[in-house]
DNA sequence: ACCAAATACTTCATCTATGAAATATTTCTG
DNA sequence: CAGAAATATTTCATAGATGAAGTATTTGGT
């Protein structure tokens, strides 16, 4: 039997059941806003890892991968790829590895650098890549279907603010 | 040395130069609003976790089910913790044996269902979440100072939207 | 030209998280 | 009231992610 502990709660729990959304009443603005946004990330990446997973046998960090040896069809080295998707070195050797055991991407020598090589998409993974692409962007817009083109831009500005903001800090 | 490729990553790149954030120009405006949350969800969700183990030795989920205990001191049973901090059953057994064995939260019966116990705080679990949870408030807050209280307010009204909408969908 | 520092990558132990299956107990239904 | 279904929890294999330390190569300063 699945367990449906987490995939369900959400539907079993209505607002006003869930502390995480009652918030002590002199709270700050910010921990709520934190907490929505938590929130937000956790249902979305767990309706993309559903999809991708019953759609595609595959997971969301495979599919960011790929996603970015897409855009970069010269290949990107390992340092790249960590840098791109915000992730460890080590987490990358162990991605790699599993899309490489998959045939889905290769490793090539960087003829200036024994140090380092190149990753890109094999013809496989360019192929079900794109399968996945689309279906990828359905998804995420169908997710963000109850908002106004406005409200979107507004989130999509707010948020865009923020990040900024937050990768533009050096301290801690 | 520590493997600084994740942390300072956006640091050492700027906005021009993350593909990420460069997305082909025809992209819809959901898609480029979904990485943004990505983004931010990340990078705040990276600098809590420095500052948890910089300041206590710990970490996020440990300090999110003991934020739970702390709302509830009459004690949650594990089929709650999973709800609230919507992830499964199997995780929450792994987060709840580590706290017990620092001796941090404990496990007590249920007279009235002998399957089920309630997890609660010890007097040193209690002792050191009230010793965190004024830091944590702060760094939250301190992540969003860039915006006005009107954008923070608008910021949030947005994320609520979408997690209701989120979190009705019984769909997929 | 040398050697120290920086860089690219891997490895390792550990933690977090999943999905699926197993166990034990309770609840519901006929 | 018996048996089936539902519920609460654990266990297990596996994936993903971290932080720290290790190896190999390149860079840069003197």
């Amino acid at each position: 039997m699945i367990d449906s502990s987490a995939s369900s709660a959400i539907f079993q729990t209505g607002d006003t059941d869930n502390p995480i959304q009652r918030l002590p009443s002199g709270s700050h603005a910010a921990l709520r806003t934190w907490l929505r946004l938590l929130i937000c990330h956790r249902l979305m990446e767990g309706r993309l890892r559903n999809q991708l997973r019953a759609g595609f046998e595959t997971t969301l960090p495979r599919f960011d991968l790929m996603a970015q040896l897409d855009r970069h069809p010269e290949g990107l080295k390992m340092r790249d790829l960590s840098r791109l998707l915000m992730v460890t070195g080590g987490n990358i050797t162990g991605l790699t590895d599993r899309l490489v055991e998959e045939g889905l991407i290769e490793r090539r020598d960087d003829p200036t650098d024994r140090r380092a090589y190149y990753v890109c998409l094999t013809a496989k993974g360019k192929d079900l890549f794109e399968r996945m692409a689309g279906h990828h962007e359905e998804w995420v817009i169908s997710m963000f279907d109850c908002m106004e083109e406005a409200e979107l831009a507004q989130l999509s500005e707010l948020l865009g603010k923020l990040k900024r903001r937050l990768a533009d800090r050096i301290d801690s």
